[in-house]
DNA sequence: GCCGATACTGAGCGAGCGCTTAGCGAGAGC
DNA sequence: GCTCTCGCTAAGCGCTCGCTCAGTATCGGC
């Protein structure tokens, strides 16, 4: 892990799509400021102190504070719907599938746990355009799990009862492992993602 | 369900024990905001709104706002805690029991939903002591759903991996039905508690 | 060496926050 | 019928919030 990808959090999360650098340290200490005490808890002074600059800066780079959990939700939100999308979409059985999306998407929230916080529980604080435009990428995570899940039944290897309740809970299940996860919990990201593979996979009927 | 126990969230829960009237009136009403907005977005003023009272009559019955997420805090995990408690003491084999504390668990987060969100998900707000307290009940949780996973493996009903895991994942699956649980999606508590016991019992490989 | 553009700071505005206080009105006790 | 108690309100205090703006340091172009 780089010290130029690390966080407070001690997380890899390179931001390397933000620009410039002034508007990249803001939008960390945002994530880390948004995941310690929530959106409406955080205050502009203390972003900008955590980039080591004036509450004035801020609105150099953003129009409002609100901007900034937008940007980070929809960078961490294409950031996950990329990793369930090409685990769904990758060569082998259903149950391959299932097990690397649910795998590397667990050792995402686990391992980036700060920005999977805020992504995952500040959606509220969004106003009603972000926050529709955000339930569509959520929407899009939704139907790739569910395709999968879906291809196991056609195929005959997996065993539903409820495909859309089972993919909710699938979903969930994953999501919320950036609620209790930490660092210095006993378990490795790594760890938490082989076991919720497996778990998973008992949940459809593969094993 | 009568009217008298029904909250905006629709919701089943008498609050009996707290008196006076206005206290729980006040107590409702904050349930029901720090729910909808969260805690840190809620004021004093749209508090003592909801219960029909000016904003200065909070403070004749709770010293802080804090207090009243406290109160809210407490009561909660202790019903949450009674529901699993006499789910895993009763009779019958590990299964039935499991299969009783995930749906009874999960209709609580469910039929509860604004309750439960406060529950769960404000904790972060409460003080050190107070967050300390709740905490304490929440490992009290956590050790009734594991002696429950502990009896099955020891019967040989059960076939579990990493039992700690297995109990956080199964607690983490039911808690974050709050989350998404909505009285307008296309459940009720009741489906979801039968489809999330199917899926604990196969996560515990007791099918 | 001067100029304009750019990135930033110091100071502070209006608003709304949690919470306090003085006082009001209704009912119980006698 | 007077008084005391108690639940409540109207008004507002001190503070911090998100955000603004005039001014400053720095740097490339010429």
């Amino acid at each position: 892990m780089s010290t130029a990808e690390e966080t407070a959090g001690g997380e890899t999360s390179a931001w390397g799509e933000v620009t410039p650098d002034a508007a990249r340290r803001l939008l960390i200490a945002a994530v880390e400021a948004f995941a310690e005490r929530g959106y409406h808890a955080t205050t502009t002074r203390d972003i900008a102190g955590r980039a080591g600059m004036s509450p004035a800066a801020l609105y150099i780079h953003y129009k409002t504070k609100e901007e900034l959990l937008h940007r980070i939700s929809r960078i961490g939100h294409e950031k996950a719907l990329e990793i369930l999308r090409t685990a769904a979409r990758r060569e082998g059985t259903p149950a391959e599938r299932l097990s690397d999306a649910v795998s590397s998407f667990v050792r995402w929230h686990a391992g980036g746990r700060t920005t999977a916080r805020v992504v995952q529980y500040e959606l509220d604080s969004l106003g009603p355009d972000a926050r529709d435009e955000i339930l569509a990428l959520r929407r899009q995570c939704d139907a790739e799990v569910r395709a999968i899940i879906e291809d196991g039944v056609a195929a005959g290897d997996f065993d539903v009862l409820d495909v859309k309740g089972t993919t909710l809970a699938v979903l969930s299940l994953c999501i919320d492992v950036a609620r209790w996860f930490s660092v210095d919990g006993p378990w490795t990201p790594d760890e938490v993602g082989a076991l919720y593979a497996d778990l998973v996979l008992r949940m459809v009927g593969a094993q």
